[in-house]
DNA sequence: GAGTGGACTCGAACGCTGTGCGAGACCCGC
DNA sequence: GCGGGTCTCGCACAGCGTTCGAGTCCACTC
């Protein structure tokens, strides 16, 4: 930024404190540092720096640094997309919330380390259950079965994606292949079957074989879900 | 600890010198601690201080934190079991297996936070995903079926079990239901039917509704999987 | 205009962390 | 006795989250 000619004499009367620090500002930028350099390097002090303040200026806004993540953890989860359930078909719904949900992990990898860490109980969190379990009964699940229902899909999108994203982490951050296949060479010398198929696996497209694997496990819990729903249960 | 009359004069041979530092010793010292205290409780001092060793001579044996870490990790999935797939059935084996690993990860919560965080390729994890892999080939997936039926099961189990460890953590440790009610009750105001449907779930026994919740996502899994292997598809 | 009180910032400091470095201790084969 | 490898560890460094208390600024009231 190129300086005009401008001194403490002629500036204007609040340059210093522009709007000062705000909540939602702090959010925002600690979100800006995760997604660009991940968890690790998110210290309160470079957050402050980021925003041309001290560090401890921060604590006035947010109780400590674990309030800050799950501010910023609700965050992401705000912005997993779960269509209206009275315009798409049940199975449609499901799989975009699925796809959502993995692309949202996908873009911002710091928060597979959270989910182990702590409870998703913010407002956007609450939101998302809230919608979800609407869409379940809306599909005709009743009584306990809605539970059962979002737990079986969470749990399956959750659990294929965390993986995911510490092999792209381990790789490099760069879902680099060749380190991937090597590293699984050097540590599986003892299972050559393993490993052979492992680079067969991963010698074509990675993007497009995620997507496949993703979505076969997706159709099983989909058709596992709605055999039980015709069955009508409900418990 | 009293000291008895010795001094350096008086001393046996080789006291301090135990038989030693090893790697497996420090391993296992670690994993009580990670049991005991949890992740965030292991540090290197101690760690070295539980084995009557200086901090940096654990260095000695083991390059640093992240790489004892690995280690321990390795260790806790060589407690997975997987029945030979010789002598039982293919849903059993995966019932089994499912089981086993939602075991492991209940005993040590901290597995959970390294799953999103670094990828599982010590020499313990690689044989149980071979053992996995046989006992899918074994049930007759072919191809790359091999591959997705093992992530489809295993993305199941870990879903469902990383965010039951974090609401655990969340409670204090011990699940306590009032605590986790409570703190959803005070963050949901703005979705009550909500909270008054996970009050009334909870209500009840939650260890044995974790275990249907589990056994329902886990049978829709397999039926899928099942359907799948008829159809004979193999890519 | 002077004064007061709350909102907000921040430098210094504390106790903690992982780890590099170099000095030392111990034991074995010569 | 004497290297030399194996192993231990005290010191030190840079960085961390967080507390505390002093200080700055603004809006308001006499």
């Amino acid at each position: 930024m190129t300086k005009q000619f401008s001194s403490v004499w002629t500036r204007e009367p609040h340059p210093p404190r522009q709007a000062g620090l705000s909540r939602e500002q702090i959010v925002k930028a600690a979100q800006e540092i995760l997604d660009a350099e991940g968890l690790e390097a998110l210290s309160m002090r470079k957050l402050g720096a980021k925003l041309n303040a001290g560090a401890t200026s921060l604590y006035w806004h947010v109780a400590n640094k674990d309030e800050l993540l799950e501010l910023v953890y609700d965050e992401a989860w705000g912005a997993v997309r779960l269509p209206d359930p009275d315009e798409t078909s049940w199975r449609e719904v499901m799989t975009t919330f699925a796809y959502s949900l993995q692309d949202a992990m996908m873009r911002h990898p710091w928060m597979t380390s959270l989910i182990g860490r702590m409870a998703a109980l913010g407002p956007n969190a609450l939101r998302l259950t809230d919608r979800l379990r609407k869409a379940f009964k809306k599909a005709g699940f009743t009584g306990i079965d809605v539970d059962f229902g979002c737990a079986a899909i969470m749990s399956y999108v959750l659990g294929y994606t965390i993986p995911q994203v510490a092999w792209i982490k381990a790789a490099g951050g760069d879902y680099d292949l060749d380190s991937i296949v090597a590293a699984i060479e050097r540590a599986g010398a003892d299972y050559p079957e393993l490993v052979a198929e492992y680079r067969d696996l991963h010698s074509h497209d990675p993007a497009a074989h995620r997507a496949m694997a993703f979505d076969f496990g997706l159709l099983c819990v989909l058709d596992g879900l709605e055999s039980r729903l015709r069955k009508g249960a409900g418990s």
